[in-house]
DNA sequence: AACGGTGTTCAGAAAATTCTGAACACTCTT
DNA sequence: AAGAGTGTTCAGAATTTTCTGAACACCGTT
């Protein structure tokens, strides 16, 4: 259970970490505040990173025991993480619990990232935006000519935010310097 | 002032839109959408919307008309948007208040969000990760391993999240199909 | 078919964010 | 230097998001 680093700051506790050893402490600190960057909730950042912070998968009551949260945030947080491909699951024949790994590459972090959060709002917008030209008839020539350009550079926009997510994801897939095909986890196939 | 498109839907007004004409709540509906999906607050996006869909630019006070805001979120909105690049002051020669222009360019909006979101959050990570290391020495050799490799994964992380930047305002900055060197914006020089 | 273990759901509580409105500050004009 | 016009600040209100905890569903085991 990894007791190693226990006693170590007899400190007033910073704020929502983990209870664990420095080590946990401040890797949940820190996917805590990764997480704030892209306005997840905190415990699901502190979920992250517990998993991250832990050499071994954990339960769901390991992460509730860890963080002391409920495990209904914890349940919750799990799903979302899964929903993302952020953690996988894994299944141990004789055990009836699930646990979790951390997903260790950026790529399919942020894919699945960006799939749940922009990837629906650019498919709404795209929608709306045809919508829009028709509404234009209403203005005046000299008004509308500026509108227009204005719509067009919208559009602009949509193709390239289209085509920047591929883009991204290559760039990121891609070892800093090359390297055998294992993406960058560290987990086997 | 632009009535051409005024009393057209007699409707029950859908929910916090704008008060203008079709063109007018579309867009700022199109907005607040928008801005949802970065997380930003609803009145951002509808400031930047209104902006969006005058011919012309508007005033602080022409905001909170059309928006039924208070003046308190139209600066405070205001405020942001500049900081983060997203409008641009202009000031009349005999004219007291200062009247706002949307930024029309892609890259010029990117860049100015994700410093004002990511960059401060990606420099704090990077200076936490370096205190990270040493505290692996509590661990038994064998998992000091598994973690070590995680460690090493959350550098590269690092490394390439600052390298990406720049890499997609290049995509971005670059025209779909080559024309002059415009960039996108509907303005002049 | 009762039971213990595991995980999900959901109504209400708690916390965080956003908005309001009125007081204030600044700067021209008279 | 009083006043009008423009914009900012900030304490508290309103709203939204997140978290809790207990009830419930499911699934093997006995």
């Amino acid at each position: 259970m990894n007791r190693a680093a226990e006693n170590r700051t007899p400190l007033p506790v910073p704020a929502a970490a983990a209870r664990g050893g420095a080590w946990e402490r401040e890797v949940v600190d820190f996917y805590i505040h990764l997480a704030q960057a892209f306005s997840l909730p905190k415990s699901v950042g502190a979920i992250f990173g517990v998993l991250f912070a832990s050499p071994r998968p954990l339960s769901l009551d390991d992460i509730v025991e860890r963080l002391s949260i409920s495990k209904g945030s914890a349940s919750a947080g799990l799903k979302l993480l899964q929903r993302v491909g952020a953690v996988q699951p894994t299944y141990e024949p004789g055990d009836r619990r699930t646990r979790y790994l951390p997903e260790m590459s950026i790529r399919r972090l942020l894919t699945g990232l960006l799939q749940e959060t922009l990837t629906p709002h650019l498919r709404r917008g795209a929608e709306q935006l045809e919508s829009l030209a028709p509404l234009l008839e209403e203005f005046p020539p000299e008004e509308r000519k500026v509108l227009a350009a204005r719509l067009r550079a919208l559009n602009t926009w949509q193709s390239k935010a289209k085509r920047l997510l591929p883009f991204v994801l290559g760039f990121l897939g891609r070892p800093l310097r090359r390297a055998k095909a294992v993406d960058d986890d560290g987990r086997g196939p």
